[in-house]
DNA sequence: TCTAATAAACGAACCCCATTCATTTATTGC
DNA sequence: GCAATAAATGAATGGGGTTCGTTTATTAGA
């Protein structure tokens, strides 16, 4: 029953001796056989096991490396986030950069559609790359003007209506088929008839629709806020 | 041997004899049961053995009323989005009954936001009261004047922006929380320090705001293209 | 009343998947 | 060499959705 001494309990830390890591895995090399296996049979095909089998090792070894599969969706994101074109924000005017950023952000994302769920649940902690895009959003934003106290929410308006316009890229082109009831929706089936364009190309126009609509609207709003608050 | 005489194939069709159906499962009471099982225990809860138990029976007898879970999803969706208030559009200015509508869609998805990825993608067919909420909605764009070939691209970006921002209201307060990594984003991390309101309610500022802001950037387009159409 | 037909219900699987656990292997500091 | 330890392993575990073969209950025709 002896005491150790006089060194305090943070003392008791690991005193680590023995094998340093050299790890075989990591997050760069779990990440980047996700991105592999997600290319190459889909989000329903990256399941433990075959992303295990893709490093050359056993679903449970996967896991003294990783959390959860949503810690590896979490950093799939990660990387994705990382392809975004922020690049307007550097010295071009805001809604133009906006707008750039917004059709980007939606054509990575449109290719990730079953991340979204994911994503916009989960906590930034851990994400470098999407901290990285925010803060250069926001620094843009704030260069143009925009309050501070404004800045996330414009950040978030144009990421939910990105976000929602993603997941509409993924759709069927039929999904605005009235079917057999017709007498149900007789303005709404001539409406969808006449549409211009079909499927990944009606998405297209809608997005790009209320894309300059939304940052139209948002120009108007930064006026207002600058006449108002001097 | 014997070959049935003259009426052809199509009279062997089946000659119905036997039990006529007096169902004691039927669409409606799943989608009530589903409903009761999600108000109890979320959709967290919401499993095929849960909803046989509260129908009082076994997993696979759903199987002869229902194709898959999917399928159950979908007729909740359609009874989430009989709630939905579309007013609006019966007399009043599209733009008014836009935004009241947008509103209280939100609402009832942010209540329910597992749907989200799911209804996003899957067809309208079989899903009447969506069907006629999209009818509402527009004859409302059409009496304000929209034409005929721009009406669903209105609905579609104002729904993409609705489904966004419905995910957004079920993260968590911290969602934006940096962590350790406040070198990465300072100027983030001081305008999300700087939102006058946290959580649920900065959900609902951004959902406003970016609400307004497409709504008033709809009318202007609308005008545009009324002075250019004629 | 009997019988054939049939929709619905049932229980026992089946398959896929994420995750855990006890154990072994390899690597390194002392 | 020895002790320590991170990593890897393979065999469970458990929870899902869905299928299958069979039984039950009900009813129309004979």
């Amino acid at each position: 029953m002896e005491i150790p001494a006089d060194d305090g309990p943070e003392a008791a830390e690991p005193r680590r001796r023995g094998r340093p890591p050299r790890p075989v895995l990591s997050r760069e090399k779990i990440t980047t056989a996700a991105l592999a296996v997600i290319r190459r049979a889909g989000y329903e095909g990256l399941t433990m096991a075959a992303l295990a089998r893709e490093l050359r090792t056993a679903p449970s070894a996967l896991y003294n490396h990783v959390k959860s599969k949503d810690e590896v969706l979490n950093w799939v994101q990660d990387d994705v986030n990382e392809t975004i074109d922020t690049s307007g924000f550097e010295d071009g005017p805001w809604d133009l950069a906006l707008t750039r950023w917004a059709h980007s952000y939606r054509d990575a994302f449109a290719r990730h559609s079953p991340l979204i769920p994911v994503i916009a649940v989960l906590p930034i902690t851990g994400a470098p790359n999407t901290l990285a895009m925010y803060e250069r959003v926001a620094g843009g934003l704030r260069a143009g003007g925009w309050p501070e106290d404004q800045v996330v929410d414009v950040i978030v308006a144009v990421e939910s209506f990105v976000l929602g316009s993603a997941m509409d890229v993924s759709a069927p082109e039929w999904i605005f088929d009235v079917g057999d009831r017709r007498d149900l929706a007789p303005t709404f089936a001539d409406a969808v008839a006449a549409r211009p364009r079909r499927g990944a190309a009606a998405a297209d126009d809608a997005f790009g629709l209320g894309l300059n609509a939304l940052v139209a609207g948002l120009r108007g709003t930064l006026a207002a806020v600058r006449a108002t608050r001097g």
